[in-house]
DNA sequence: AATGAATGAGTGTTCATTCAT
DNA sequence: AATGAATGAACACTCATTCAT
């Protein structure tokens, strides 16, 4: 007799979320073109027509679901940048790891998504690689450029550091949602960006490689 | 006439080739689900029903697109392996740059299509998993095993290292075949790789880091 | 506060006629098919399910829509043939003036629409030839054949003859609901009915037609 | 054994007149809106995709199907004006003796259907208005002209005077196609024509008519 | 070996109809 | 009486697959 257990429920407000979260379960899954919209609709408990009481079409609630899903994680990426009392180091630490975690839960869907369809969807990789990809890369970068200035860091290319720090945790959060089954990976995602980070930051070599 | 004639003949026992090749490029533009037969039949010059004298059907020419990619590279990666007479240093850095040469061409593509397909495609994902990804992986421990063992190396976790040093190629190889339009890389990739590799040998910290 | 409790009631009793009013201009517009419930239910400013209130489906919708709009001007056709006093020439005239005036306001729309949907609604085409069109044509049989008995017009086929002077106003009332935009007729349609009947009345051709 | 029972026919000339034959005659019997490809298919004993092999959409097969069955018949009036030795009286015949023989024909679909559809195919409304409906009246204005000339007619007003000729022809014929079943047309098209054509030459009142 | 006309199952989308509120 | 969220059957359109030539 709860009110879930409805039928033919009016809850127009919770609706398109509903449908949002089952259609990127199952575009992340399968693939957009392989996603049917009968199932998606199954997935979030409603008919085919109720998706299209809420998206115009199967594109646009493709772009709704990655859109949807960035938003709410643009702004805590921006908060990264203003704890500026520590150092570098630190403030670098911290960052990565909260990449780290947003990595875990939604974003490595959007993630490998982005990767499968953005042949597909021009306009929305535009968006997506502009208020996503460049603005983390930029944070990034500013944190390292402040280490290197602050002495805490040698002297190097920050923009190419910066894709060598992200590549760990992106590239295995993206793995691990592609290929559980295969090739389970034991390693928590914060665990390997710190590990990387170490050794960046010490290096590995024990002796002076004046010979290379 | 001859000319013609032998232009046939010629064609004749590369069309399997050519379909494959023309395939590849279109799964990779589009996904598999959104690339049409028709489409891939016209980019290889013929007609639909030629395609279905060589594949079976849709599934088996990704996976013959898949495979056939793939075999030709795995031995030249396990050469890789056997000049052993160099550091560890140095045989790691040939096998970073002969991957990042591989990752150039047309792996890149197929990195990109088993993240997109790998859910549509268990069997050929566990064939992948096992004959490029564990493959390539155990190579690169060893080499950092050896290194450890011979001293260069301080001591450290193998399976971790491996992994954060093959990301930035992999991911990279994968990001410029995605987004070249929107997000054009500079570097070339084994540029990234050595700049990477060095990083990890040395480390970026001035300071000694106790404060951390 | 009164003034719309006002607005409210009258506007309860009037709903299903705004509601046919609206319809009957989407029908003729866009033909029955192409007519969308939604689209009558804004134009009558209602929602959807208002209108099933009123009409159990868009079938009895569609044959309400016609026969309320033909039955008011049922009886004022049948009056014409009372007034006897006249000649049968002036008879047929003001027969001929009432109609005109007639389709120029719906039933031009209903002429089309009928012709248009006869084939989806038999039965409902079976009463508007019955109480419509073979009504009339009766009516303007019964004063041409006056006319003869009279000695007013020349032996002729009164049917033919009512056919014949039916099809102006009849196809012009359609052509000008049907090609308003691209073949706008300026005339109006009394006038070109009484220039028909006096062309019929008369005769056009002056020299006597022996060669014919 | 004879060609035409075979299953898959290869036949690609005679495919598209065929699937227009069929198209036209459901169009003209349901309408645009309710004729189903499914059926237009079936009828023209092919399926649905083999439809979408000559036309690219729904309305491209109904544009086709107009235009094609227009286009034969414009030329056959143009001959019509050249026949220019005989008396305009003699030329008036001919030429609405040869639309009422086009009339009965497809030309009474192709009539009733763009009454039916003209709201929502303006394009194909301007093209049959052009090139159809104002051609065939222009003649006719001309033919009456030339009677007038050669004081062979009253002067009296040629536009008015073409509509009115063409009404009952041009209203029976749809009338015909539209209700055969609920009131059936015993006359050929000619013959009324014929009818009309006399009555209006020599004009149906014995008595002269002062006092109208 | 190669073609390309034909197929038909499958899917995105629409819209008349229902029903809880 | 009126709403409008939800439904689901129906239909336009696509495309992998087949097969006669």
């Amino acid at each position: 007799m709860t009110d879930i257990t409805h039928t033919r429920q009016r809850r127009k407000e919770a609706r398109p979320g509903e449908i949002i979260e089952a259609a990127l379960i199952l575009f992340h899954q399968k693939g957009y073109s392989a996603t049917k919209l009968d199932d998606v609709a199954r997935a979030a408990g409603v008919t085919k027509g109720t998706v299209y009481l809420y998206f115009s079409n199967k594109e646009a609630l493709f772009k709704a679901a990655i859109s949807e899903t960035i938003h709410p994680n643009l702004d805590r990426i921006e908060e990264l940048a203003i704890n500026s009392t520590e150092s570098a180091t630190q403030r670098l630490r911290t960052a990565i790891a909260s990449w780290a975690t947003a990595l875990n839960d939604c974003k490595g869907s959007i993630s490998k998504l982005m990767i499968s369809e953005a042949g597909n969807f021009p306009d929305l990789t535009d968006f997506y690689i502009e208020t996503v990809v460049k603005r983390s890369r930029l944070l990034l970068i500013k944190l390292i450029q402040a280490g290197i200035d602050s002495g805490e860091f040698r002297q190097t290319d920050p923009d190419m550091l910066a894709r060598v720090l992200f590549s760990p945790i992106l590239l295995t959060s993206i793995w691990r949602h592609t290929y559980a089954r295969q090739d389970p990976i034991t390693y928590d995602l914060n665990q390997l960006a710190q590990f990387h980070l170490d050794i960046v930051l010490h290096g590995i070599a024990i002796a002076p490689e004046h010979t290379l």
